[in-house]
Parts: C-alpha cells; structure tokens; sequence
DNA sequence: AGCACGCCGACT
DNA sequence: GTCGGCGTGCTC
C-alpha cells in the first residue's frame, strides 16, 4: 500500500489543506483524485507521495483524472496561496474547472470560419527591433511599451509563431472587455491550434477547453482573460498581456490575486518569457521594470500613416465657454453640428462613477483634497465636512477658495441621463444612444452594433464600456464631459485611470487618416493627469506620479492592505473597526502605518455598514501576518488593492 | 470552514 | 416524551 498527501478543493480545515490517504498503485503529484472527509466525498489534488502515518487513512476513491496538472501550474497555485494568504483550496477553486468528475459530450468543435483573409502583414523596422529585443532578452518580464496603434498585434503574432516553431505553447491574456470577435479573428487566422476562453462560457464548454490543454500534445495558443493562465499546459514559452495596464487583471474576488505578478511566478517556473503590452503601462510595473533592469521596449511610431487627431481642451471654470448650455460648451456643441451636417458619429464619453459629489472652486478649478494623502475629499452632507477617505482626517467646508477667496465653492457631479436628456433637447433630430452600466450595457452594446457600424446612430454617450474596445469607421468626433471626473475619486491611483483613459481616447480616434476631433472639457485643465493624457506624453505623466508616490508613501513604494468589516448596523461598524484599529496599532512593528478607520467608499451595501481601515507597509509580510491575526468573522482584507475604493 | 454530536426549553 | 436551539470539536 501507498500513501499519499492530496489537497481537497473544499476547505475542510483552516490550519491545513493536505489530508493522507492510502492508494494501492503508484500516483504522480498532480493527479486528480476522489476521496471521502468525514461522509462527504471532494476532489482533491495529488500533492506528494509520503510514508504510512501514525493514524488510520482512509483509501483514495477513485482517480478522476490521470493526466496530472503541470508541476509549473501547481507551483502557481502554492505561491497564490501564500502571496495572498489564501487557503490552498480556494486557490484550486479558482484554478480547476467545476465539475471535474461529470462526463461531458464530445463536442466537435466548429472550425473558425476564417472570416477575415489572414492579413499578411510586413512588419516595419521598429516592429523588427522590438522582435530582435525580445528574441536577445532572458527569460522574465518584457515591458512593451507601444502607442495606440503601433502594431503591437503583429509583434505578439509575430513571436507566437516563433514559440511554436520552437514546440512551445503561448498564452495570451486580454481585457474581459476586449475579447471580441475581432480579436480573436486576427489570431485565429493565423493559428489553427487556438484554445479560447471566456466568461460566457458553459461548465462544459471550460471543462471542455481545461481536458483539451491537459491532453494535448501539441504545442497551443491560449487566449482568454486572467484566468486563462491556469490552462494546464506543459511547456509555455511565452506569455502575452495585452493592455496590461487594465484593471481587469487584478481578480475582485478571493484569491484576490494579480494576472500580472502571477503571470511573473509562472513565466519562472517555464523558464518563459513574458510580455506586458500597453500605450499607458502602469506606473509601478514602469518603475518595477527599471528597477529590476528588465527590458522596456518603447514603440513610439504609429504602424500605418494616420492623422493625430485635432484636441482642443475646454476650461470648465471659464463661463465665456458656456454661453449655449451650462455643461455642454459652445465648442463642443459645435463639433456636435458639424459632424451631424457631414453625416458623421459622435462619442460622448463620461465617467460616471467619478460623478460622487466633489468640492471644488466653480472660479478656479481648485479643488479640497487632503494635505497627506494626496486624494479629493469627499463631501458628508449629514454633518457638512470634507473627509479624507484614506486617512479619514475631517476638515470644514470652505466659505470661499484657499487659492482665489472666490466664494462660489460647488459641489457637483453631472449623470449621463442627464447629458442624454439635454443633448435630445438640444438636438431633436440626432438619433442619441446611452450605453452604461444602467441600460444593460454588454446587451445593448451588442444588439446596437450594427446600427453602430453602420452609422445610423448619430450620438453616443457612453461610461467607460464605450471608450474601449469600439472601431468605429464613422466615428470622426469624441466629446468628453468632464475629465477631472475621475480626480475626485478618494484613491491614490485616480490620476493614472485619468491620464490611461484620456490618452486612450486621444489614441483611439487618431488611428486612422480621416481628419478627427477630439473636445475635452475640465476644470482642472493644468492637471498632469489630464495635461499629459491629452498630449499623450507618458514620460512625463510618469515622472510627475512617481515622485507622488514616493511623497505620499504608496504603491511601488509600499505595500498595501485594505481591510473591510461588514455589520449590520454602523455602530457596530465603527466600534470594530476602531477596536481593530486600536489593537493593530500596538501590535504592529514600527513603520507600520494604520490609516483610518474610514467609511468604505460603497459604505452602506444591502442593509450593512461597511468601514475599513488601510495598512500601509515597506515589509509585505507584515500585512501578511495582519491578515492571519484577523478576526475572522465580519472582516474582509485585500492586499495590493489597486484601489482603495 | 462545515457539520456532526450534545445538553436544556416549548410543543403533541 | 420529542423537536430543535446553536455551543464545542473533529475532519486523513
């Protein structure tokens, strides 16, 4: 008799997640097994073969699949679970596919119709260099840092093949939001070995894909979202991040894990290399490239001749620029009339989540925010103070503005209803569309494609969702309302989603030669974030938040941990949270900051109050060893929050 | 983390 | 006399 150490996918104890049970024949690590807890039956993971233990074992059920999971996969589900203190179990939750035991249909995969003629491309010098740079670099990370419309596409085309050639397979990790037919078209038509996922797929169809990566032979081309990096392949050569700069790569549920770092930690362990593609790349992964002396490949040329587009930005403080309409300025207005007599689509683009009430200077533009955090205050209308939702330091309302003694200090925020409601005023024979968050968004969107392509609707006013993915070839005019929207969000990385978002809009409409114009309103026109968006110049946007976040202690500079307690009535709330509060600050080694507690930004969800306190460290395993002292009931953590929202 | 077993109050 | 409240304790 054999014995074996196997880790079930259910958390069966918190202290451990291997059981030993015993098994007549001879099992590798990663198989997958049946076993029986107490009178209920899990699958669990081979983990080691050990000696015959003191205690009674229990015979392993049944083996339920007999390919075992790649040792690189199973390292990657180890350092999950340690790096975000995370039971072993829910990590392998997350990496396996449901079901593991259902006996699925043969299904016979419908060959991709080449919809599209497989676009052969001639790469351009710039594209050559950046290929010669990966090929001469070692294995690790590769920051490619290219504009909008560069043609960082070919490139990872380009370097797939040549992964393939070597009998290596390849991963391609995509925004959620950009797997659209269209991506997935242009590599499909230059591979016939893809393995595609995505989040509307079925139980089947995943379990399916997962059996088709574990038996294959073959070297394959994985494309999909975060999680397609837990496809079992054998041997990865390289692994590709496209937009990597987005937040969807950073998991919202437990392991709240990043695609970024753990893309690293697999990449390791397949000796592969890995590529972080993006026009805006994260400030912390820029500065975690130079700091490592890893590769930062820059592109800074467009692939095809296009015409930059015509900004013009509208200072919202100056009333001369608002003479037809309170928020909708006479310059964009025009834009409006113009491209509707040329028969041509516009984009409304608003943020609306960064609507939450603001306080600012309707004279100057300035705004309250905390002298220690760098981030808005946020406006508590119950006792009329200004509070910082970082460090949750209060602060009375100005009578008239720090900068210019003007009295007329606001708060506002403006909805996209609204903009629907006024532009249909305004415009009565313009067909307007709103797509958000409210209205359906990923139906509509797909519903109204066509009349989108095609250009019967004139007007589209849109959240985030539209500023995206679109290519539209009618589309010669983008409008955006108000860009310091965003800025007021109480959060460190809110200029970067700023800048990110503009100078993807500035580059979306400049990517093709037609004339195009882009009107961007704000009442922060010499914001860095809004400036250096606009001009798309990185370099500078980069140096001016880098030295902020060292100022202001915050990521790469320090890690962070957000801890969130959930009760039922807000006293209670607060009374925990200050008694965590009270008991981490002495408790915890010198160096370690305790911010708060606070509000949560979403504080009341579903009858409960939520506040949270957010800890700031140089050492990431302090905020480790806070989160296995946490009271487990009622508290919720994060750590590396790309947001302390 | 579940889910057993286990010892004291309202019901047929 | 029993159903069930949720308080401790175990799971290879």
């Amino acid at each position: 008799m054999r014995y074996y150490e196997v880790a079930p996918n259910q958390i069966i104890r918190a202290t451990s997640h291997v059981f030993t049970y015993a098994y007549e024949e001879k099992l590798q690590p990663g198989q997958i097994v049946s076993v029986e807890v107490g009178k209920k039956t899990y699958d669990a993971v081979v983990i080691q073969e050990v000696t015959k233990p003191k205690y009674d074992t229990k015979p392993i059920k049944a083996l339920i699949e007999s390919n075992p999971l790649p040792s690189q996969l199973l390292q990657l589900t180890e350092w999950l679970s340690v790096y975000y203190a995370t039971h072993f179990a829910t990590v392998l939750q997350t990496i396996l596919p449901r079901g593991l035991k259902k006996k699925r249909r043969e299904r016979l995969i419908a060959p991709r119709a080449a919809l599209r003629k497989r676009t052969n491309f001639v790469l351009n010098k710039q594209q050559v260099q950046a290929l010669i740079e990966v090929e001469n670099a070692t294995p690790g990370t590769i920051l490619l840092h290219g504009i909008t419309g560069s043609g960082k596409t070919a490139i990872y085309i380009e370097l797939a093949r040549r992964t393939l050639a070597a009998g290596k397979s390849v991963v391609v990790l995509v925004p959620e939001i950009a797997l659209t037919p269209q991506v997935v078209d242009e590599f499909a038509s230059h591979f016939n070995n893809i393995i595609l996922t995505h989040s509307r797929q079925t139980e089947a169809e995943r379990h399916l894909a997962w059996k088709d990566a574990l038996s294959s032979d073959t070297p394959r081309v994985v494309i999909g979202p975060r999680s397609a990096l837990f496809m079992p392949l054998r041997a990865i050569g390289l692994i590709v991040i496209d937009e990597a700069h987005e937040p969807s790569f950073k998991q919202e549920q437990s392991p709240r894990y990043s695609a970024l770092r753990a893309a690293s930690v697999l990449a390791t362990a397949h000796h592969a290399k890995l590529i972080l593609g993006s026009a805006t790349p994260s400030v912390a992964d820029h500065y975690l490239a130079l700091e490592s002396k890893r590769p930062i490949i820059s592109l800074l040329s467009t692939a095809r001749p296009s015409a930059p587009p015509d900004v013009t930005l509208v200072d919202m403080t100056k009333r001369q620029n608002f003479q037809r309409h309170r928020f909708l300025s006479d310059q964009l207005l025009a834009s409006i009339d113009n491209a509707a007599s040329n028969k041509k689509q516009v984009l409304i683009f608003h943020n609306r989540r960064g609507s939450a009430t603001t306080t600012l200077c309707d004279s100057c533009g300035w705004q309250a925010s905390c002298v220690r955090c760098f981030v808005p205050l946020t406006l508590h209308a119950d006792n009329h103070e200004l509070r910082c939702h970082v460090c949750g330091a209060t602060e009375q309302v100005p009578l008239s503005c720090p900068v210019c003694h003007n009295a007329s200090i606001i708060h506002k925020g403006i909805g996209t209803k609204i903009i629907e409601a006024e532009l249909a005023k305004l415009f009565p024979r313009l067909t307007i569309a709103r797509f958000d968050g409210d209205s359906e968004s990923s139906q509509t969107l797909e519903t109204r494609y066509k009349e989108l392509y095609d250009g019967s609707i004139d007007v589209i006013i849109g959240t985030q969702v539209v500023a995206k993915g679109l290519d539209l070839p009618n589309l010669r005019t983008v409008g955006v309302i108000q860009a310091d929207a965003g800025l007021s969000l109480p959060d460190y990385s809110s200029a970067e989603r700023t800048f990110q978002l503009l100078a993807q809009v500035v580059g979306r409409v400049g990517r093709n030669e037609h004339a195009t114009s882009v009107i961007v309103q704000s009442f922060q026109p010499t914001h860095p974030a809004i400036r250096d968006g606009l001009s798309q110049n990185y370099q500078s946007f980069y140096e001016s938040t880098i030295q902020e976040r060292r100022r202001a202690h915050f990521p790469p500079f320090t890690f962070l941990l957000r801890l969130t307690c959930v009760y039922k009535t807000e006293v209670t709330a607060i009374k925990n949270a200050r008694q965590l509060a009270k008991r981490l600050q002495q408790t915890v080694p010198s160096g370690v900051e305790i911010l708060g507690p606070t509000p949560a930004f979403y504080e009341r969800q579903r009858d409960t109050y939520r506040w949270q306190l957010v800890v700031k460290s140089k050492q990431r395993k302090d905020l480790i060893t806070i989160v296995k002292e946490l009271p487990p009931a009622n508290w919720q953590f994060e750590i590396d929050p790309i947001s302390l929202l």
